[in-house]
Formats: C-alpha cells, sequence, structure tokens
DNA sequence: TAGATTGTTAATCGATTAACAATC
DNA sequence: TAGATTGTTAATCGATTAACAATC
C-alpha cells in the first residue's frame, strides 16, 4: 500500500519563515490577475535563490508545477494558508497589558493570520476590568483556569523580565501549549511546550553590529 | 608582528541573538554578589550545549576563562555590552506611528540598550506635530532630510506592507545603513544596507505548526 | 594531586546552493 | 522542436556538538 501525501514533508523552520513572505507575494500577483508563476520570478522579486524557493513550493503544493509555466496561483495561496493555520481560527491569551502588550492586543494582523486573541491578563489594578480593543482584561490569577475552561493553546507573554517565568508557569500549568515570548529571558518549560521568543534586544544587537561594522569601513 | 586582539572573532548572528540572554542571567548573578561564572553553569539555566556557551563567551570576552573557575562577571558584562552597542548611543527615526509603532515609540527597552529615536514620522494628518513620549511626529516627506541633517543610520518600518518599500527607499536616500522592518514584505536594498525582519506571521505560523502537530499527537 | 573547566581540533548535522536529467 | 522550468541528487557551507589534551 503505497503512503502517498499522508505524510506532509517536513518543512524546516527557516522554510517556514519564508511562507508569509511568497504568500503575500502571490497573493498580490492574484490581485493583478496572474494565475501561475515560476520559482525564478519569485526568487528574483524576493531577493532569494531560485533553488530555495522552488524546494519551498515543492513542499508546501499539493498540485506539481509544470516545467516551463510554474505553478497555479490559486493552488498556492491555499496551501499555504492551510499550513500556515490560517483556515481555522487559534484562540490565545496575553499576559501583560503595558504598551506592548496594548499594541498587540490592537494588531490587525493577527485575525489575518487565524488567531484571536480572547483575553488579556494583567496585575495592575488600573486595568483589570477595562477593555483594550474590545478585549476584557482579567487579573493574572485568573489565567490558568480560563486558559483550562475555554481550552487556549497559544499564549502571549508581554510582562517584564522579572515576571516572565511565573507567567510561563501558569501559561503551562493552564494547558498552553504554545508560548510567545515578548520577554527578554529564555524561558524553562517541560518537554513539549513551544516558545518562541521575539527578542527585541538581540534584533537591535545585529543592527548595531552591521552599524558598527559599516562605519569603520567609511572611515578607512 | 603578531596581531593579537586586533581582529575580534567574528561572531555569526546567532550567537549575537544569545548574547543579550547571557549578559540579563549574568547581571542577575551579580546582583546577588557573585564574581565569577563557567560556561556548564549557564548552560544548564539557560538550555543550551556547554560547548556552545565556552565558545560564545571566549568569542566575547577579553580576558580568558579559567579552568575550575570560568569566567569574571564584571569583564564579561563589559565586554558584551560593548559588543551589543550599549556604551554609545544610536539615534534612530521610526516610521508608521500606528499602534505599534507608538508601542515602540514608548518601549523602555530600548535605551538600555543603547538606542534612543530621535523622531517619528507618519502622513496622517491627526498625528502630525503631535507628540508621543516626547518625540514629535513629523510628515514622511521630511524623512529624508531629517536624517541627513542629523546623521541618524538607523530606521524602524512600522508602516502597513504597500507603504513599506516606499519608506524603505526614502530611509536609504536619507542615509540610513541599518533597517529594522516589521511590515510583512521582504524589503529591497541596495548593498550594504542590512535588512531585519522582525517577521509577526511568521512566528505566529511556527507556533500555530507546532500546536497542529501537538494537537495531533493527543488525539493518537 | 584530583577534578572541574578551559580552549581547540574533529565529527556531525542541517540548510543552502549547484548540477543536471526529465518534461511540458 | 527548443528552451524554460521542474524535481532530484550531490556538493558546499556554516553552525552545533563531541572528543580531548592543557591548565588552574
Amino acid at each position: 500500500m503505497k503512503n502517498e501525501k499522508v505524510t506532509p514533508i517536513a518543512l524546516s523552520t527557516q522554510a517556514l519563515e519564508r511562507m508569509p513572505y511568497y504568500l503575500h507575494y502571490i497573493k498580490q500577483l492574484q490581485k493583478k490577475g496572474i494565475t501561475q508563476i515560476a520559482s525564478p520570478a519569485i526568487a528574483a522579486d524576493l531577493g532569494l535563490n531560485e533553488v530555495q524557493v522552488r524546494k519551498d513550493l515543492a513542499a508546501v503544493s499539493s498540485s506539481k508545477g509544470k516545467p516551463k509555466a510554474g505553478f497555479y496561483i490559486q493552488d498556492l495561496i491555499y496551501n499555504m494558508e492551510e499550513l500556515l493555520g490560517y483556515h481555522n481560527v487559534k484562540d490565545a491569551v496575553l499576559v501583560g497589558a503595558g504598551s506592548l502588550g496594548k499594541a498587540l492586543l490592537s494588531y490587525k494582523g493577527f485575525e489575518i493570520s487565524g488567531m484571536h486573541i480572547v483575553a488579556a491578563f494583567d496585575n495592575q489594578d488600573g486595568l483589570i476590568d477595562t477593555e483594550i480593543n474590545g478585549k476584557k482584561v482579567l487579573p493574572v490569577s485568573k489565567l490558568s483556569s480560563v486558559c483550562r475552561r475555554l481550552n487556549i493553546h497559544i499564549g502571549i507573554i508581554t510582562v517584564p523580565a522579572n515576571q516572565a517565568q511565573t507567567v510561563c508557569d501558569q501559561m503551562v500549568a493552564g494547558g498552553i501549549l504554545a508560548i510567545w515570548n515578548f520577554s527578554p529571558i529564555r524561558l524553562t518549560t517541560p518537554e513539549g511546550i513551544m516558545v518562541r521568543n521575539e527578542n527585541m534586544a538581540a534584533s537591535l544587537a545585529i543592527l548595531s553590529q552591521h552599524l558598527k561594522d559599516k562605519l569603520k569601513e567609511h572611515m578607512l
């Protein structure tokens, strides 16, 4: 018995990171009425390697690409959205309704990507029971019970460093499986919990490093 | 003639990304009065590989580690802050004073990391000439001239996708060398300009993927 | 000294890129 | 058909991890 298409080709994290760019790009093409696209064209426009793009598309597309013509845009969009999870809405909670937390609560991009922030949590008295972008702010003490009760599996952490690990522990206790961590520390979690670090300080460091090199170069 | 310490060991992007975590961690230790730290201890607490930590520390530290004892915390902190550019303030501009832009303008973490956002730019009439966290909002038309005049080399892009490339071009015209891109598209830039993508959609995709796998696993 | 930790050299791993025959 | 583009197999590249002698 052949096991065709049952085991999807595993996609590397890097490849997964490129997907939203492909998706955005080919959606633009679709708007212009274009129906097919070939890897070399995408590669040129997005500044990527041709073979890399081809491999990425092959990994995600259910239909094969046609030599000379490329892939059907319609298929690609569907497959990518499916892969990226846009078709089934995922509920999430956010802890830490400071400036960054508020910004994320108001960020329209999430809805498009199939994520819905159900509630926010904070410990500041002034914030509790207020609403931000239509989302109620609850005391952190209710975090794990709410997650458990509503079957929520994604948690977003936007609290300061010294509170992040505690919040993380409470999320895990509430059944959270994937954590998006905006605090500047590495969280310790049990096996099976994924933590994705959105590391502002690191990004800044990399830019800063480049800047240093460039300015030095300029001196010589 | 020996060329000692003149050419610093090149640090990979990944290693650079780990630095802020090391720095935060050893600063905590310093607060507790600890003066020395060894790689295996850091590795255990941060969930990293021992050898990796040792290599990272060796790459950044000006003094050598002592067998049995490890590295001097004071030295490490100084060297890391130096490397990460915390000691010399870098001016930056931000374009796009929407919710994310506002959050970044108010984010205290940047000052600690040696970055100072000098001004914000937007095209929305209601925002121009207002102040956000003490920073004036100017019309985008002034972007490149302001950058040029104030010798600013870092630009932060928090505008929607369809405006991002235009803003990027204006930044480059203004002499910006490092761009922190929060928009969901890949920017095209001349050689020598570094773009760091803060890719929300990608992060979400990776979390979402993990969640899908975990929930499926749970079914079986 | 004994043992932990260092720095370095080699092996492994995974992703990207190159080469090329197959195909529309 | 000719030529562009595909999918696949092999080579390259870079980072992580392992192995080990040197050292405090």
